[in-house]
DNA sequence: CACGTTCTGAAATTTCTGATACAGCTTTTG
DNA sequence: CAAAAGCTGTATCAGAAATTTCAGAACGTG
């Protein structure tokens, strides 16, 4: 019954590393019959049939504890333990690297207050996608997408943490990202460098700031593309920006609210590490393996 | 425009089962010191650390056996293996839900791509609210109304910027707020300055920053109360934190949504406003002026 | 400061798992 | 068709792992 027809085992992408499935199937031929029932059944669950016990993994494969010992020691291992020891390893290694999916979550009590304004929130969110035209996304997203093109975030009182968000991350996917302060005497000097070659992404909301709706018109009058993330009623920027993505802001709060603003600024991040996966991938990594280097 | 034509979608993102790492965070509260330390360890490598045995758990958690198999028999199971077998079944049905690698995979159109990360936000958003304790942030809001205390914001790589965000936002409503840099070397001598009436509140997720942690550490030990707003899998510094909110992180992109962080931030801002609007509205005012007549 | 309670870990105990030896069965081959 | 070779499962064992016991330590309390 061990006809080689298990062909529809649409896994994973040829694993990086030499997966031991990998192995399991290339060596197929030449198991036994009962270590290839061993083998179906650890490769139809991989890798979790083999986190239980001798017993239990012999009793669903159909065959005796002492087959399943053969079948790992076959596989080159010193004994049961070991062979559980590097599945669990090698599923820890695949599910943390690229990124852990979720915990889940279950129920609550809410907070009365923390809830409502939760739901308003998420109206924001809701309204805010809704409302962004999908050309004008996909527009930014390959703007900022363009290895050539130097990018500049900057943001007024309190969108200057959002644009600094959104730095810290471009920073690590791409080259030439960097965070421009808002006040004038910060950045005069700098725009003899802006030109055409230069993207200014800005964050701006009502009570706009004057600084820097003047650092985007300097920079536009420069040639440098301007990208403005804003608020429904669109800062004076949005005059010189040549990409407008809007973001509703109103909140059961003395403040405004910018998660929709980080709703986008995420959603850009996402997108365009996707697209420049090839070179961000390993830009991803050196950070990662200079961090671990330095504890 | 752009009729999104997703129309309902009133499915429960999260509401899976009720996940064991979640029921431990809630639980954490009436663990005794030693089954908490072997909860911390779970909780940072969920859910492998789980999955070694008992010596092997008890000696990296810095405890003995015994007092793992009274967390274990305390969380309910009725044994070390039926916990073992818990963790692996949860493990699997999570693994095999969703696609495990991002990479370059599909095609990337833009508009779709922007709404489904935007109801994956939701759905954390949702799942954030519900896993908070009302007391909890009733809790932090009194802390942070208190005028005598004096409240510093601090956070590691990304979320810097939201700590940032608080503190642009606290410094107008009230008095003694600040924001300290991550790095050792910038807050060592700081530290001499912190004691019972300081109030650090910290943003840290997963890739926990250790500065962050030595930094809360060192506040705790001089008295300082720790706030910390971190993921479901709790940074390092809810050892020390007096108050923890949890946030989920989890989106369909490489990088985690701080999304969520930004939503306890925001409504913490709007809360202690709220309270402190006797003295926080003449503040406001007055900064409106500054503004003004600087322009 | 003494008392009682709770918590914790070393050691003894029990359970269970992984490993092995050996005999029966199946398949292959001359 | 018979003999040999190779597989496989039953029975058994050794050893490791989980569990329980119990005494001491830490903590809070009157």
């Amino acid at each position: 019954m061990n006809q080689s027809g298990m062909g529809d085992d649409h896994r994973l992408p040829p694993a990086d590393p030499p997966s031991l499935a990998e192995r399991i199937r290339l060596d197929m031929e030449s198991f036994t019959p009962s270590e290839k029932r061993a083998a179906h059944l650890l490769l139809s669950h991989y890798p979790f049939a083999g986190l239980d016990t001798v017993a239990e993994f012999a009793s669903r494969a159909g065959i005796s504890a002492p087959s399943v010992l053969r079948f790992v020691t076959r596989l080159g291992f010193g004994g049961f333990p070991d062979f559980q020891k590097h599945l669990r390893e090698e599923l820890e290694a695949q599910l943390l690297s690229p990124l852990a999916k979720a915990g889940p979550s279950d129920k609550g009590q809410g907070a009365p207050a923390l809830a409502s304004f939760a739901e308003a929130v998420i109206g924001n969110l809701r309204a805010t996608v809704e409302n962004i035209a999908p050309a004008e996304f996909d527009a930014v997203v390959a703007l900022l997408s363009d290895p050539r093109r130097y990018i500049h975030f900057t943001g007024g009182r309190f969108t200057g943490a959002l644009a600094r968000y959104a730095e810290s991350h471009f920073r690590i996917v791409r080259s030439h990202v960097d965070f421009i302060e808002g006040q004038p005497a910060l950045w005069r000097d700098r725009m003899i460098e802006i030109g055409r070659k230069d993207v200014i992404v800005a964050f701006d909301i009502r009570r706009y700031q004057e600084d820097v709706t003047a650092l985007c018109e300097t920079a536009a009058k420069q040639g440098a593309t301007v990208v403005l993330l804003t608020d429904p009623w669109l800062s004076p920027i949005a005059r010189v920006a040549r990409h407008v993505l809007p973001a509703h802001i109103v909140a059961p709060s003395n403040w405004d609210s910018s998660a929709g603003l980080l709703l986008l600024t995420e959603a850009l991040v996402a997108a365009v590490t996707k697209r420049l996966w090839e070179t961000a991938k390993p830009r991803m990594e050196a950070v990662e393996r200079l961090r671990n280097e330095r504890s």
